[in-house]
RNA sequence: GGGCGGUUAGCUCAGCGGUAGAGCACUACGUUGACAUCGUAGUGGCCACUGGUUCGAUCCCAGUACCGCCCA
């Protein structure tokens, strides 16, 4: 059956897709030749909840190419794939699953219950991606698929959080940290995005105890004095007047002379029956606003540094869900405490955070409307800062004079969830730490030394900038999608005089060793796990007694679940079953590179490259390559409210994954983002239907009849042939030495020029009449071992239409994806015949170029008439007329002297004339020579120039000095005979 | 404010010491034993600006302007 005229990938893929999956083509070491080396590759694991978009069409395309060059080439190559569990994003996907059905919610199932849901809805959709991959034609290890909830993953997990905690390199405490009120849960500093939104700015006076004042002066920058009064209130400046009733102090900067007189004064909080201290700190800017901060530490990261410094109790406002606490003891009571406390009386953290100095008014009410209170109040109080505002009274047109507060308009950084959207509240509370203080030594090490490569470069300053200005790590999550966090709480006991109120941690791979910790510390008494309702407050553990006598003791499991990117921070061990010595980890560990977003080096690169070496103390990778991020055709972040997503899928159903993937290849230059054009993939798609015709064509003229794979070209003799040979050992040198360097732009580029460039323009046209003469046979075995090659050599991009031609083209022993890449090297090239063919296409060139330029009919076949031949062209000329008379159109040829009326054509070695009597026009052709002309003598200038300079032929390279001797003097040999062709059609007329 | 990068043909981008390339778009023409998802020919660039190094700079260095991204 004749081949079709275009390939029908819709059709193919699926069927090749499917061949490839049942032959397990991908599975490690398929095709590895004995005792080849390892190449390995991790999946940057897909979330489960997630489908296939540009940018992971994008990432694992690079990845397969990369797989599939290596498995080709004998290599021991392993793709591992998987999934991550993605604790937020998926929690989150399966609570909006559970509303939109009207179900019970999260918290009125419960935990257990929920989890269910979570893995009922993992097992139906979380093979989505899995299957994307593969019409992207990704060549995974599909049985080893892995997902970091399942498997020997959440052994592994616990096992490194165990170790580390054991070596101090986890700890808890109790920190402000990032608080997602929408998830009602921590997270870390990535995870936040900093947006300017339009604030406001409110003005307060807090009014001076005691019924104090001072002279309050301001001055200007020449220092003279432009305000002098007397005040009994210092002003402070806030975006976020909730939390002032929170204040521990209001702090100004110790140089700042307007507020020295009362530094170390009392004011009263508004609202609130506290006084608080004026302070001195460093933080304050002078310049902005009032020059005067009031101190927040439980809200305000700045605060919170000033709060430590000054030793200031920090009072915790609002709950999880960001609105203004309504717990603990009654107001009058808290604050009460608070004046002991704040008098000098020993407290401690614990009790601290328990105190709940919200007012009543202000208790319950979410945290945007108690602002709106607050400020009310502060405006009903007359503690606002006013303005005199005059207003015109428009029915009697009286103007009037009253006070207004001040509030300014201006756009403020407020800090978001990345998930959630809502604003994030920072937050005093318990969390778990990475102290990455202790583990980034060795990080950084193995990048500084080349164990680790980062590609590009500048990736690495970004990595070292990062690194080294590394804060720790909050790794606690309130979830309950995840990996639960491997410690269990119990009572202190009363002999153990660590911190007060603070509870003993059993850190344990298992419940059973937690017991055992637990027994140990405890002595006599009996340990249970106390796992019950929450009836007891918080997590404290259950306490036994036996007539009044503690007899046993509870302990209670953290709830909380690990980061995502703690586990998937362990996805190279992890997936290749750590602990346990496993042969896959002795052969594919340290995996060979990674290729992935340089958005994630942060997340995920940084901590695989700490984690890896904390655990087993080696490198997660030699070569790390970070791509940027997949845009659309103008540069816009591909978003859903825009408009301007590029489905791969639909991309894929349109053109066929090898367009796509070819793109993506040919963009994937290193840094930048990457501009998504669907015209530059149609084109890619042409390049696939140009290769297929060429082997129509093959198959048309009985190339591939009777054709076997052959590893080494046939001997022939003809030049085109020859030549041909050679290019494409030119093509595999590229290739390789640009795959070798990650330059999948580089590789693609060759290709497609090889292909299109050299194969179809010119060797299909030079075989066309070769066919008619003796050298027909061996054209057909060159022309079939050509195409083989050129299979061969795209396969890796473009596997899929490779693989069905590989299939259709002749009896293969194996499949495209498993057969051999070549190794021939430049002794496939013969100078010779590039010379010869170089002297041939440009000849072709020229005429054809001469013959638009003087509007000769396309159709027309015209003579040619050499005027000078050197021994080498006219040997050119007769082993390859036949070529040059088909592909220029030309049919007679003589030797001798330009017949009158011609057009002239000037090559190195050679000049032809082409006589035209009476179809030309005289000026047109002048103009054309004259244009010719111009062009050379241009560059005639240049090289002139450049080699009457002393200097040049003293200081260049020689071999830079002959080349452009010999360059001037064949521009001058062209030049002296399109100026004896210009004389001659001055000549005439 | 700190860090990283960019500025080359109408567009998207390569090139990164020897005088500028690709794809797309555009214009004209369509002779051909595969391909109109095509062929042939062509138009189009003070390589952001200013200095410096060099025999020579789009390329290296410094500064300026503008544009991105990341982190505060």
């Amino acid at each position: 059956m004749p081949m079709e005229k275009t390939f029908n990938a819709a059709e193919a893929e699926a069927r090749i897709s499917k061949l490839w999956i049942d032959q397990k083509v991908g599975r490690a070491g398929a095709n590895a030749k004995p005792e080849a080396e390892a190449f390995s590759i991790m999946i940057p694991p897909p979330n489960v909840t997630g489908s296939l978009h540009m940018g992971h069409a994008f990432n694992n395309t690079l990845q397969d190419i990369l797989i599939r060059w290596h498995r080709m080439r004998g290599h021991d190559t392993l793709w591992q794939v998987g999934t991550d569990h993605a604790g937020i994003a998926t929690q989150m996907v399966v609570e909006r699953e559970l509303a939109k059905a009207k179900a019970p919610s999260r918290r009125e199932m419960g935990r257990e219950a929920f989890l269910a849901k979570v893995w009922e809805w993992k097992d139906q959709s979380g093979g989505t991606i899995i299957n994307q991959l593969k019409r992207l034609g990704a060549s995974c290890d599909w049985d080893r698929e892995a997902f970091t909830m399942s498997g020997n993953f959440p052994d592994a997990v616990t096992k490194v959080f165990v170790d580390m905690y054991n070596k101090g390199l986890i700890y808890r405490g109790k920190r402000l940290v990032n608080w997602d009120p929408h998830f009602e849960t921590a997270i870390s500093d990535l995870e936040v995005e900093n947006i300017e939104v339009k604030g406001h700015m409110w003005h307060f006076k807090y009014i001076l105890a005691g019924g104090e004042s001072y002279e309050y002066i301001e001055k200007d920058a020449e220092g003279s004095v432009i305000l002098r009064e007397k005040r009994n209130y210092i002003s402070i400046a806030t975006t976020r007047p909730e939390t002032m009733l929170g204040d521990g102090a209001v702090a100004v900067h110790p140089s700042d002379a307007r507020y020295a007189p009362i530094v170390g004064k009392m004011v009263q909080l508004p609202l609130c029956d506290r006084l608080i201290p004026i302070i001195t700190d460093e933080y304050p800017d002078p310049a902005f606003g009032s020059g005067a901060v009031k101190i927040t530490g439980a809200h305000d990261f700045n605060d919170y540094q000033v709060a430590k410094r000054a030793n200031l109790p920090c009072y915790r406002l609002m709950d999880t869900r960001g609105a203004m606490r309504a717990d603990g003891a009654p107001y009058d009571v808290a604050v009460a405490r608070a004046r002991e406390i704040a008098a000098g009386s020993p407290t401690t953290e614990a009790e601290v955070d328990s105190l709940n100095l919200v007012p009543e008014k202000y208790r319950g009410l979410d945290r945007f409307e108690a602002r709106k209170q607050v400020v009310a109040d502060i405006n009903a109080a007359g503690l606002a800062v006013t303005v005199l505002v005059k207003t015109i009274d428009e029915e009697t047109g009286s103007e009037a004079l009253h006070l207004e507060p001040v509030v300014d308009n201006k756009p403020i950084m407020q800090p978001f969830g990345d998930r959630s959207k809502v604003v994030i509240e920072p937050m005093l509370t318990d969390q778990w730490f990475v102290d990455t203080g202790l583990i980034v030594g060795p990080a950084l090490e193995a990048v500084r030394n080349g164990d680790t490569v980062i590609m590009p470069q500048s990736g690495e300053r970004t990595y070292f900038h990062w690194l080294e200005n590394i804060e720790p790590w909050c790794i606690s999550r309130q979830l309950w999608w995840g990996h639960q966090i491997p410690v269990w709480f119990g009572q202190r006991r009363e002999d153990d005089n660590e911190t007060l109120g603070t509870l003993k941690q059993f850190c344990a791979a298992t419940e059973g060793e937690a017991l055992n910790l637990a027994k140990a510390y405890y002595g006599n008494l009996d340990v249970f796990i106390f796992d019950g309702s929450n009836t007891l407050p918080g997590r404290n553990p259950a306490i036994g007694r036996t007539n009044g006598t503690v007899t046993s003791i509870g302990i209670k499991r953290d709830p909380d679940v690990l980061d995502t990117w703690f586990s998937s921070g362990l996805w190279p061990i992890g997936t290749l079953g750590w602990p346990d010595k496993t042969p896959e980890l002795k052969r594919y560990f340290p995996t060979s590179a990674l290729i992935t977003g340089a958005d994630i080096i942060f997340f995920w690169v940084a901590r695989m490259m700490m984690m890896q070496l904390a655990v087993v103390d080696q490198v997660p990778f030699k070569t790390v390559y970070l791509h940027g991020l997949v845009r659309d055709a103008k540069g816009k972040k591909m978003s859903k409210s825009l408009g301007n997503v590029i489905d791969p899928l639909e991309i894929i159903d349109e053109f066929g994954a090898d367009a796509l993937r070819f793109a993506n290849a040919a963009m994937a230059s290193l840094g930048g983002t990457l501009k998504m054009d669907t015209q530059r993939i149609a084109g890619y798609r042409n390049f696939g239907t140009k290769l297929w015709n060429a082997c129509r064509f093959a198959e048309m003229n009985g190339v591939w009849e009777g054709h076997t794979t052959a590893t080494t070209p046939p001997q022939v003799t003809s030049t085109a042939n020859l030549w041909i040979i050679g290019e494409t050992a030119k093509a595999l040198a590229e290739v390789d030495a640009a795959l070798n360097d990650y330059r999948f732009d580089t590789a693609a580029d060759a290709l497609y020029k090889f292909v299109w460039g050299k194969v179809c323009d010119w060797y299909v046209e030079f075989a066309k009449p070769l066919f008619d003469g003796p050298a027909a046979a061996e054209t057909r075995a060159t022309m079939a071992w050509v195409l083989d090659q050129s299979m061969i050599l795209l396969h890796p991009i473009m596997p899929f239409i490779t693989e069905e031609l590989w299939s259709t083209t002749g009896q293969r022993a194996k499949l495209l994806v498993h057969t051999d890449w070549p190794t021939y090297g430049a002794d496939l090239i013969t100078a010779k015949a590039d010379r010869e063919m170089a002297f041939v296409t440009t000849l072709i060139d020229e005429i054809r170029s001469a013959r638009a330029e003087v509007h000769v009919a396309a159709g027309l076949k015209v003579d040619l008439v050499a005027t000078s031949l050197s021994p080498e062209a006219r040997a050119a000329w007769g082993r390859n007329d036949s070529l040059i008379r088909r592909l220029a159109r030309i049919d007679g040829f003589s030797e001798g002297p330009a017949p009158k009326g011609s057009i002239t054509l000037a090559l190195e070695g050679a000049a032809f004339a082409i006589p035209l009597a009476g179809l030309i026009d005289i000026a047109e052709e002048k103009a054309r020579l004259s244009k010719s002309m111009e062009k050379l003598a241009k560059e005639i200038g240049g090289l002139k120039g450049r080699l009457n300079n002393p200097s040049f032929a003293a200081s260049a390279p020689e071999e830079v000095v002959d080349e452009a001797k010999a360059n001037l003097d064949a521009r001058e040999e062209e030049a002296a005979k399109l100026q004896a062709a210009l004389k001659r059609l001055a000549d005439i007329g």
